[in-house]
DNA sequence: CCTAATTCGTTAGAATACTATCTATTTCGT
DNA sequence: ACGAAATAGATAGTATTCTAACGAATTAGG
């Protein structure tokens, strides 16, 4: 097979196995934390806030790299669910600050357990050195592509 | 840093490296394949397709790697493009075959070379070995965590 | 041959995430 | 101090994907 085939095979192209992993990795974590009453899209906003409470949605939707809007409606959802309380800031009245609920900081021990869990069973067989590479270039193609899509906004601009 | 801070940072685990990598995927396809009419939604159906045509929705879902509602949807958006024509089967009325029209033929030329385009952007800077590695370990991650969704459908099954 | 189980596609309804646009607030240049 | 620009958040509308449930067609068991 040559390269240009094998490039053009879909389910052989870097960005289908990414896409296939990504949605494994969401939904096995989604199975785990569902029973809690937590779902996929407030999970990932929990999992910063129990890193660091009380970010604005500005600093927080850039942590959890998602646009702002989804951290609105996610942060609605959050706040029926009484994990958040949202307060707005004192000294500059366009910022609001999360913080984390009781409720939301028990679910803290009860669900770290399972990222641990998925963890391990999504990099079982691969050695520590395989890991080690695979975490450098995901965070390579993330950032490959994101300077992409500051400067090649078109497909003549670049080829 | 201890193992368990390392893991407990969502910035540094798999998953969330992953989504990352996905979400810049995706993007970066998209800004080239939507001027000529193509979505994200549309475009991992037609590479399938420009492999294989007439292939049943069932076998077009299987190997795009998507559930069957969407497949449905996916076909109606290709339809109504004019990308695509469904065709029932004669020998088994409940298949229908998936056919590309000659407008979606053409585009293959047109947009197979963006996809070596983003591949070339999102791998800059990784060496050919880091590239196998990386190749292998999304497929390894990847089934994995379909076995795991197959066996372990709650936290206490494990752990 | 006929009932039961399986297979294929579809529909309905929800969750997640986006772009584009809006309002409110703050900061900065003159 | 005042108008322009920048910043923070929210809203509207759309796209993608899922699970659950259903209808139609086919296959298999008795």
């Amino acid at each position: 097979m040559s390269d240009a085939e094998f490039y053009a095979d879909p389910t052989h192209s870097i960005g289908y196995l990414t896409r296939i992993a990504f949605r494994a990795f969401a939904r096995a974590l989604e199975v785990r934390t569902a029973p809690h009453g937590v779902s996929a899209g407030q999970w990932r906003f929990l999992r910063v806030l129990w890193q660091e409470d009380g970010l604005t949605q500005r600093e927080l939707s850039r942590r959890v790299g998602m646009r702002e809007p989804t951290t609105v409606i996610a942060l609605n959802s959050l706040e029926r669910s009484n994990f958040v309380v949202r307060q707005k800031s004192v000294e500059d009245r366009r910022k609001v600050h999360v913080y984390l609920t009781p409720e939301a900081k028990a679910l803290h021990a009860v669900l770290m357990p399972a990222v641990a869990q998925v963890n391990a069973v999504a990099l079982a067989g691969l050695t520590p050195d395989e890991i080690a590479i695979l975490r450098k270039a995901l965070t390579q193609v993330g950032r490959n592509l994101a300077v992409d899509a500051d400067d090649a906004p078109s497909m003549d601009s670049a080829a």
